[in-house]
DNA sequence: CGCTCGGTTGATGAATTTCAACAGTAGTGG
DNA sequence: CCACTACTGTTGAAATTCATCAACCGAGCG
């Protein structure tokens, strides 16, 4: 049941039983944590991963002054920082949003895993670059999307990420998140937040109250924000060449 | 010689002799490619990846009306789009910036090396993850600093990962970009990027003309642009505590 | 009740974009 | 050799977006 959400909807990628039992057996402790608290500092020599079972985390980098910038935002079912099994030491701080439950895999059990399991590897890693790919959508909200598009574009990601998680029906989900929180994500002034948010609730694009968000249409609301979900990676209806990651089979292709 | 720079300096993950003599023999093809071509398009179905010998590629997201956000830049020794050998399919497009000398590997060679040399996986997945890092930089970059700040921790960073990779001597380097290109990694406008171009060189920090960059001082740049290259996770003279990727070793850790 | 926290609003100013024009350089063909 | 073109860089002026500063509101809570 712990990783019951974990890579489900992704191509080609999703766990075996057998692979998901390995992973699940190999918690090494489950735990309810406080919001808002950090767990992992940049720079901290890490040997534990964090895998996030049910409310909301987030990675982040704070300037000279404080001022916060996120580079991710967590829900149930993602493995919050997996990258900290190669890397070893992370760039960036790790932080509950909401109260979060979590289950901690230490990364000696990860690598009996995977020379246990050998073709559970390319989908650990797998994993990790949908994180790069939602990163680099993130660059592009950044770098070329206006303040409305922002939190638009944000919005329309969450609804898809947590549609696929189960958490959304297409048109309404929770989310525990403050304006300021937008802000930090969106790279905007919480003042500004607060305006974008009227200016979507007056187009009537989206409502976001009291924690939970409201998208009559969603695909206005993801043409505002020029939202496209291919860089995520799930399954589409339409099916197409779902091509699986290869090695452990033969080099055909 | 083809793969000399790959993960050179990184801790814990330089390849061996045999690896990286197994990655250069897998090199179906080498060629050089004129500059602003595209290469590959998102949603196109990969069957290889590029390494880049010599020369400037990008890797790119347009918006509706064409405007381009570049999400990555590779310089000499970079495994550009290595990442497609996991997912199949990318989230962008990429392209060449100056003309370019490629090798080209194909998936199924790189899946019949991580067969043979299975200690090869965490390095390759490493490899992706240090761009995932730089991603994370990059959004920092567009969230929280100002024009003349971006363009000054994008210069820093060049900096640092060409002096990585011998081809900068921490004060002046060649750099293939036009102005055009620091508005689209910076999320400005050209005409922006000209004035902090200018106010870079007023205040001594930088001159970038015709196609080279010097660095009076690079401690001031990077001090303005709040740069700080540990997330290059480039091995550091201090040594440290060089974690290196478990799997294939005994549980221990 | 008084406090805190998150959200809301207004006024002002700074940073950046937009639009428009022009300069310098290199290449190209007559 | 010159005219012409294309491309990159440069500058000015006006418009717009967003940040900043400051105040207030309402709900929840001790």
């Amino acid at each position: 049941m712990i990783m019951e959400r974990f890579l489900r909807n992704n191509r080609g990628h999703a766990l075996t039983q057998e692979e998901r039992k390995a992973l699940e057996s190999a918690v090494s402790e489950i735990k309810t944590l406080a919001p808002r608290k950090t767990i992992v500092r940049a720079r901290e020599i890490l040997h534990q991963s964090t895998f996030l079972m049910e409310g909301t985390m987030s990675r982040y980098i704070d300037d000279t002054n404080g001022v916060r910038q996120l580079v991710a935002i967590h829900f149930a079912g993602d493995f919050v920082d997996l990258h900290a099994y190669p890397l070893g030491i992370l760039d960036h701080d790790v932080a509950t949003t909401t109260e979060a439950t979590v289950a901690i895999i230490p990364h000696a059990a990860l690598g009996k895993i995977i020379r246990d399991l050998p073709q559970i590897a390319p989908k650990l890693w797998f994993a990790t670059l949908i994180d790069a790919a939602i990163h680099r959508a993130w660059l592009f909200r950044l770098g070329r999307l206006d303040a409305v598009g922002r939190v638009a574009h944000f919005l329309s990601e969450t609804n898809a990420r947590l549609m696929s998680a189960g958490l959304s029906n297409g048109h309404r989900y929770a989310l525990g998140l403050r304006q300021t929180d937008l802000a930090e994500i969106c790279g905007l002034t919480t003042v500004h937040v607060n305006r974008v948010m009227r200016k979507l609730r007056e187009d009537g694009l989206c409502e976001f109250r009291s924690s939970w968000v409201d998208i009559p249409e969603p695909a206005r609301l993801a043409a505002r924000g020029q939202f496209d979900p291919h860089y995520l990676y799930f399954v589409d209806e339409r099916g197409g060449s779902q091509r699986t990651c290869p090695w452990g089979r033969e080099p055909a292709d």
